[in-house]
DNA sequence: CTACTTGCAAAGATTTTGCACCTCA
DNA sequence: TGAGGTGCAAAATCTTTGCAAGTAG
């Protein structure tokens, strides 16, 4: 089996992504975590959050085209990404109903339930309403 | 306002995510709708998806890394993805709770819900359990 | 007609990888 | 010391876009 190392540059990583509230993607991290770690790479980073996935201390939130954010695994808790600006808050809402086991294709095994609302934020229904169409991009 | 026109490039796009239960991504579809219209692109592809899940028709799963996947909006359903293997399976859930409105950023509105459980298919929990690691990869 | 579409090809963006050099355990 | 990890830069993917030419309505 493959031993995992603990270097500077995980622990970096994974403190710079545990003290974030904004749901950042690998290049906003890499940018933060260049200021305790100027050499490190963005490859680094992108091998580090792979890691961290596997073993589930974070998640992905993919949006089609966009780069892949990541999430700390605080406690249950679940996504709303606004289709506008990409912004992403975080949902309480526990207890997820998991389906009839017969509902899954025979024999899966589920490791992790993701539940998304997708929608539009308060801040783009304003603008949409105001000028009639234009996007304002909030990138983490 | 913008007019939607019926080209043949649309209807053919359509009719092939309609017709289709492997969740293709675009790449996919694009070699499908080829053989009735040989000269089709793949930006038209991409262009006519986008329309699509903008109007609702389809939607997109997205997995880290992998190219977007379409679904064509049957019924109510949500979606098993395996990590390993990236298939993805139809899961009959209906009335999956909405949070309650405190739980959701203020003025939040709601669009879409997706749910998802993320694993590891029968398929591949045998294959992992005979050749000790290794992953088999079935692209759509 | 003419505004919307398409094909093409090039540009963009994101993510992965090979390799030689480090470094944690 | 040696199995992993890192930096760098190039490559691989996936997706978007500008533009000239086509076409639905």
């Amino acid at each position: 089996m493959t031993m995992l190392r603990n270097t500077r540059q995980r622990q970096a990583v994974l403190e710079a992504l545990r003290d974030t509230r904004t749901h950042p993607d690998a290049a906003w991290l890499h940018q933060a975590v260049r200021r305790q770690l100027p050499s490190i790479s963005l490859g680094t980073v992108y091998r580090t959050l792979d890691a961290l996935v596997r073993d589930g201390v974070a998640v992905t939130i993919e949006s089609a085209g966009q780069a892949t954010r990541y999430d700390f695994r605080h406690d249950e808790h679940h996504h709303a990404v606004c289709r506008h600006c990409g912004a992403i808050f975080d949902v309480a809402v526990r207890d997820v109903p998991r389906p009839k086991p017969e509902a899954l294709p025979g024999g899966f095994q589920v490791a992790d339930v993701r539940l998304e609302f997708h929608g539009i934020c308060a801040a783009c229904q304003l603008s949409e309403a105001n000028r009639h169409g234009e996007a304002s991009t909030t990138t983490p």
